[in-house]
RNA sequence: GGGCCGCUAGCUCAGCUGGUAGAGCAGCAGACUCUUAAUCUGCGGGUCAAAGGUUCGAUCCCUUUGCGGCUCACCA
C-alpha cells in the first residue's frame, strides 16, 4: 500500500520542479499541512509517524464515519510530502459488544440471541460474510481504495483474542486506582470499589454479563457468569476473553502503537469525554496523548423519496461515489475544514461542485488566471484531492449539466455519447467514463424532473397533430436533412422560417417540436439541440409524421 | 451544569493563522431574427449578532452578553 504514495512522489518531483512551488509550500495554509506541521512540531522529528484512525463496525459504516477516515489519510498524505515516513493504521474495534439489532437486518430474531456477544461473533445474516462484523469491515476495505485510501488495518478481536494486549491489560489491574480516579473526576456516580478496569466475556456463553472476582496480582483473573453462576479464573497470557473498556483501551493502544496523530469525533471531544479521559490515562501506560482534533458530522441533502431517514438506511461512501466521481469525492473534504460541518448533496448543487472542482483543475493548470494567494491555495487542494498521482494533464471538462443532457440524448449509452465529443485524449478517457456514470446516476435518480427527458423513439406512436403544427413538422424533415450544412445559428434562422412558412408564431413552433422530440412542453434551446443529437437520430421521429 | 462550534448580501455559504468584505443561487437589466433557456454580458454600500478591550489598524485576537446548534457527564 506504500507503493502508490511512491509513484506519486516521484511524479510529483517529475511535474513540479519549479523553484516557486516550494516557497508555496512552505507557507502550509491548507489544513492538512498545518497539522502535518504541528505534528512534526509537538512529537519532534521521528523515523516514522503513526497515524491513527478507527472505528466499531457495529452497523454499515457512513459517510459521517469516512470523514476521519479521509482526515487522517489527508494529514498523512501532508506528511509524506514533507518527507516524512508514515504508518497510517486502521483499528477495527470489533472485539466491541453487539448491543443492539440495527434496523433493516435479516432475521433479527436470530441476531437477537446474539446480543452481548462480541460483535464478531455474531452471524452475517445478509450472507456476506463469515461474520457481522467482518461484513460491514469489507464494504469498507473493497472501497477505501477506490478513492485512493490504504490503511494497515488492525483487527482488535483477533488481537485481543491472541493476546497481545496481555501486558496492557496487566498494567490497567496494576494502576486500577489512578485510571478509577482520573475516570470519576467527571463521572456522576464513581466507579464503584469493586470496579476493574478490565471486562470480560464468559467463556460458557460469550456474553459480557459477568463480574470480575479478582486478580491475583499477576496473570489470574476471576471472574463469575451472572447468567450460569459459574465461576473461573483466567491467565491474560492465554485467554481469548479478557479485554480492556473503551476508556483504557483507547490509551493502551495509542501507547503500543506509538499513535502520533488521531482526530475524532465531537462526542469524544468534549470535557470529560473519551478523549479527555484518555489522554490522562495513556500516562499510565507511558505514552503521550496524540494531536488531534476534532471533526464535525456530516449531514445528507437532497435525497428525499429515495431514502427515508427511518428506514434505518444510512448514506455509505458507496452512495456518494454513485453521484461524485473519486476525485470529486475527496475534493469535498479536502477543500472543507474538518471542524465545520457540511451537507453532501444529491440535489442542484451537485451541478455547482461538479463546476467548483473544474475551476479548481483550471487554475492548478494555469488555465485560469487567478492571484498568488488564491492559486497556491486551489493547487493544494486540486493535489489533495488525487487519487493516485497527480494528472499531468486536466480532464476532459465537459460541464456536468451539459453531460446530463447529452447521456439523455443517447439514453444512457455512455460510449456512444463519448463517441460525439471531440479531442478527448487517451489520458481523459477513464475519468471521463467516471464523470459520464456519475452523470446518469444522478439525471435518473436525483435530478428534478425538470432536468429529465428521453428522445422519442421511432416505434412510439406519434402524436396527433394537425392543420399548421403539422405541417410544420413536416416542413422541419427537408431542413434537418440539410443539418450539416448549417452551422447552428444558420440552422436557426431556418427554423424560424419554416414557422413562418407553416403559419405558426416561434413559440408555438417551438412548443410543438418539443412535444414531439422529447413530450415536453419546453426544452434545450432547439437549434443546439437537434445539432447535438443528430439527424440520424432526429429524422426518424419527424418521418411518423 | 461543563465543553465545543456557529451567528457575514433575500437564501446557502467563502473569507485558514489582523490591513476598512467575496462567490453561487435568487433578483434586476440587456444580447443572440431564439421559448418560461442546457447560452452569454452587466448590476452586490451588507452596523461582518451586540458591547467593551488589545492594536497604527479587527469579520478575523481577548473579555462579556444574546441567539442557534452539537456534545459530555451511561456505553462504546
Amino acid at each position: 500500500m506504500g507503493t502508490r504514495y511512491l509513484h506519486r512522489e516521484e511524479g510529483k518531483r517529475a511535474h513540479r520542479p519549479r523553484s516557486k512551488d516550494m516557497s508555496e509550500q512552505m507557507q502550509a495554509t491548507h489544513w492538512a499541512d498545518i497539522y502535518a506541521d504541528k505534528i512534526i512540531r509537538e512529537k519532534g522529528p521521528k523515523a516514522r509517524y503513526t497515524c491513527a484512525s478507527g472505528i466499531t463496525p457495529s452497523g454499515t459504516v457512513h459517510i459521517g464515519n469516512f470523514r476521519e477516515i479521509i482526515s487522517v489519510e489527508l494529514v498523512a498524505r501532508a506528511l509524506k510530502d514533507k518527507g516524512c515516513d508514515v504508518r497510517f493504521i486502521y483499528s477495527w474495534d470489533d472485539y466491541d459488544v453487539f448491543r443492539k439489532v440495527p434496523k433493516n437486518m435479516p432475521n433479527p430474531t436470530l441476531l437477537e440471541t446474539y446480543l452481548r456477544k462480541p460483535i464478531t461473533l455474531v452471524p452475517d445474516t445478509t450472507g456476506r460474510a463469515e461474520n457481522y462484523a467482518r461484513a460491514n469491515e469489507l464494504d469498507v476495505e473493497k472501497i477505501l481504495p477506490v478513492v485512493g485510501i490504504h490503511p494497515e488495518y488492525l483487527y482488535q478481536a483477533e488481537r485481543y483474542r491472541s493476546s497481545i494486549y496481555a501486558e496492557g491489560m496487566r498494567t490497567a489491574l496494576e494502576h486500577r486506582a489512578e485510571i478509577k480516579a482520573i475516570l470519576d473526576e467527571y463521572r456522576t456516580t464513581p466507579l464503584p470499589d469493586d470496579w476493574w478496569p478490565i471486562s470480560v466475556f464468559s467463556s460458557f456463553t460469550d456474553k459480557d454479563t459477568t463480574t470480575i472476582l479478582g486478580w491475583d496480582g499477576q496473570w489470574g483473573v476471576t471472574y463469575r457468569d451472572d447468567e450460569t453462576g459459574q465461576t473461573e479464573t483466567i491467565d491474560l497470557r492465554t485467554t481469548p476473553y479478557a479485554k480492556l473498556p473503551w476508556r483504557i483501551d483507547w490509551p493502551m493502544r495509542w501507547a503500543r502503537e506509538g499513535v502520533d496523530f488521531e482526530p475524532a469525533g465531537k462526542d469524544h471531544h468534549s470535557e470529560g469525554g473519551s478523549f479527555d479521559t484518555s489522554k490522562k490515562v495513556v500516562e499510565v501506560f507511558g505514552g503521550k496523548p496524540p494531536v488531534s482534533f476534532q471533526y464535525d458530522f456530516i449531514s445528507i441533502k437532497g435525497r428525499g423519496g429515495k431514502i427515508s431517514s427511518s428506514s434505518g438506511e444510512v448514506i455509505s461512501l458507496y452512495d456518494v461515489l454513485e453521484v461524485y466521481t473519486p476525485e470529486i469525492t475527496r475534493y469535498l473534504f479536502v477543500g472543507t475544514r474538518p471542524n465545520t460541518e457540511f451537507a453532501i448533496s444529491f440535489d442542484l448543487d451537485v451541478l455547482k461542485i461538479y463546476e467548483d472542482y473544474d475551476n479548481c483543475e483550471r487554475i492548478y493548470f494555469g488555465l485560469l488566471p487567478v492571484n498568488e494567494k488564491r492559486r497556491a491555495k486551489e493547487k493544494r487542494i486540486y493535489e489533495l484531492s488525487q487519487v493516485g498521482e497527480v494528472p499531468t494533464e486536466p480532464s476532459y471538462q465537459i460541464p456536468f449539466r451539459h453531460l446530463c443532457n447529452l447521456l439523455q440524448v443517447h439514453g444512457g449509452d455512455i460510449d456512444a455519447a463519448i463517441a460525439t465529443l471531440d479531442g478527448v485524449t487517451p489520458g481523459q478517457m477513464d475519468r471521463l467514463k467516471v464523470r459520464c456514470q456519475c452523470a446518469w446516476t444522478w439525471i435518473s435518480t436525483f435530478a428534478p424532473e425538470d432536468f429529465k427527458w428521453h428522445l422519442a423513439t421511432a416505434s412510439d406512436k406519434p402524436l396527433a397533430l394537425e392543420g399548421a403544427s403539422l405541417a410544420s413538422v413536416r416542413a422541419l424533415v427537408p431542413e434537418v436533412e440539410k443539418l450539416d450544412e448549417y452551422d447552428e445559428k444558420a440552422f436557426a434562422e431556418r427554423l424560424y422560417a419554416v414557422a413562418a412558412e407553416a403559419g405558426l408564431e416561434g413559440p408555438e413552433f417551438f412548443k410543438t417540436v418539443y412535444l414531439v422530440l422529447i413530450g415536453k412542453e419546453r426544452g434545450p434551446k432547439l437549434a443546439g439541440f437537434i445539432k447535438t443529437c443528430g439527424k440520424e437520430k432526429i429524422l426518424p421521429i419527424l418521418r411518423r409524421y
